[in-house]
DNA sequence: GTGAAAGCGCTAACAC
DNA sequence: GTGTTAGCGCTTTCAC
């Protein structure tokens, strides 16, 4: 283990002072031209490399970024990191990704874990209880991404924008019966997409159903698809793309034509969405955009609730309500 | 700001010294039953969370390790970076994940930024260059996935298993003309796949042909078929997925039809593999395993070559070669 | 502009 | 077992 250099071993080696070399690295404007520039030269020759931790201590600031997500394997959540992680980058901050398992606790665990360790923390779609978020989070800096609350900033997606669109868009096709086929009870965005839908078909002689609760997954697709045929509606609407998808598949494992006999309709446009069969009209929203708000929102610390828009992204899952007769 | 509480608060609440608060936390089996638990009670009380920054410092160690990606958009990289996390979480090691935009100069930042603060690198198709290497890494522990190298432990997938089963495969079918859709030619596992693939065909009578190189996307699958259908061929393998799937759209909407007209095998079975239209044959590796066998080989400092195997998966994209007739 | 010295919060000998 | 005392590598007053 070759010893690390260390400040001193440049401040001896430049016949400085440590604080100097400090200095050259940290605020390089307050150090005369010449002396940063030879000190910058015998760091360089002797490969020094300042410590990030060490320089964490005295600070108080880490340039580190936490990004908590139930599930890591859900695509949904790919786009998030992908935006979280650019967006830090980009103010010079690393991001720690951690996977909270779907599980309270072991959110509770990593959140406690990494307190000192980083600045902040963005929190994906928390299955953290209401009342415990605040004594959790204590101090911290951290803000809500697909959830809102009274105590912390958010990040959410505006579904009133897409769902109207979408029964619109069903409606317009002769719909005027719909399943929802809904997602975990905990997740406050499966509320809000049933709230949205709730309202939005309001404005129409359109039944909605809600069936459910499904996992949140391709396989949970066939069950959701299954009961949705039961249900004998024309037209469903799925909490995500990955239940849309499985569906799909479900349904045509079972020879019902896309759209033809029934239409179905996603949520997030996640990757795979367009190439699937048939691809898959889904609400989209600028999930990057999210991660790059979150990110946003704790380095400036702000209290804010950002909203963002969603709008339908039509394509060829949906279609005009089958005629009686070649209805199942 | 509420004052981080410190080792020394609680010291002097439970009346003992720091060393012993300490001790409680991080050798709790050199303290006596009594007063450790009179100490963690106190903590608890006054809400104390031991600063893992300064923690590390003395220590040398940050219970961090960070895994850099050329393009984390790539969902080739979704399952290492779920392995790599959850074989770190179960370690008790933090993951801290760095995209470094397929370039090596944002490679290099990252990693001397990182060093110091990460107890180690596990390097995803590391786009430096073989003599840097090891003077970029310099001393820290660091692993390579996807690319093998004289100086640094690897974990890579053995292409030569998979492409032969893609081969036997496509010649039982009558293929005798196969194009291979290349990847970037800075991949190493792009050069492992077509030596691979050289290889598999010289037990055959099979003429292969090398197209490209492809930019690995979606989007670059268009040109690339239609390379192949330049090319004359009935059959092709494809760097990865992504251009496979690129490549069927292609094809789909110029109404040639998979498999019945050409054959299109992928690599890498990512998300999608399954859905897409028609299901994708491609070769699949245990890309989660090789994150997690990235991670362990890092933890225990090991300067092994991991060699994952690889297999053919048989879904729908490949058949039986055309009839002179129904050709094009 | 630069040096000396006092920490940042914790760990790890070393004593007793 | 527990307390004392040096640091870990760096930043940051405070002098000069």
């Amino acid at each position: 283990m070759p010893k690390r250099i260390t400040i001193h071993d440049v401040a001896r080696e430049a016949g400085v002072a440590a604080s100097t070399v400090s200095r050259t690295f940290s605020s390089p404007d307050r150090i005369s031209a010449s002396t940063r520039e030879h000190v910058v030269t015998v760091a360089h020759r002797l490969g020094y490399r300042p410590n990030p931790v060490a320089r964490a201590l005295p600070r108080g600031k880490t340039l580190t970024l936490a990004l908590l997500v139930p599930d890591i394997t859900n695509p949904f959540f790919f786009g998030l990191i992908r935006g979280a992680e650019r967006q830090a980058a980009t103010a010079g901050y690393t991001l720690v990704l951690a996977d909270t398992g779907e599980s309270a606790t072991m959110e509770r665990t990593h959140i406690e874990r990494l307190t000192g360790g980083v600045d902040g923390f963005v929190l994906a779609s928390s299955r953290l209880p209401d009342d415990a978020l605040p004594t959790v989070i204590a101090g911290q800096r951290a803000v809500l991404v697909n959830r809102s609350s009274a105590d912390l900033p958010s990040v959410v997606i505006n579904e009133e924008q897409g769902m109207r669109q979408a029964v619109d868009h069903l409606v317009s096709l002769g719909h005027t019966s719909i399943a929802y086929l809904g997602g975990p009870t905990t997740s406050w965005s499966n509320r809000a997409k049933w709230r949205a839908l709730q309202n939005a078909s309001r404005r129409h002689r359109v039944s909605i159903r809600r069936l459910g609760p499904f996992s949140p997954t391709v396989a949970s697709g066939a069950p959701a698809a299954d009961a949705a045929l039961v249900a004998g509606v024309t037209a469903i609407i799925a909490f995500n793309d990955l239940l849309a998808i499985g569906a799909q598949l479900r349904l045509h494992s079972r020879g019902i034509a896309v759209p033809d006999q029934i239409s179905v309709v996603g949520c997030d446009d996640i990757f795979g969405a367009d190439f699937c069969q048939p691809p898959l009209t889904t609400l989209a929203a600028d999930i990057e955009q999210a991660g790059r708000s979150a990110i946003d929102l704790v380095l400036a610390n702000r209290a804010d609730n950002v909203v963002l828009p969603s709008h339908l992204r039509i394509r060829e899952s949906t279609g005009p309500v089958p005629t009686k007769k070649e209805s199942r």
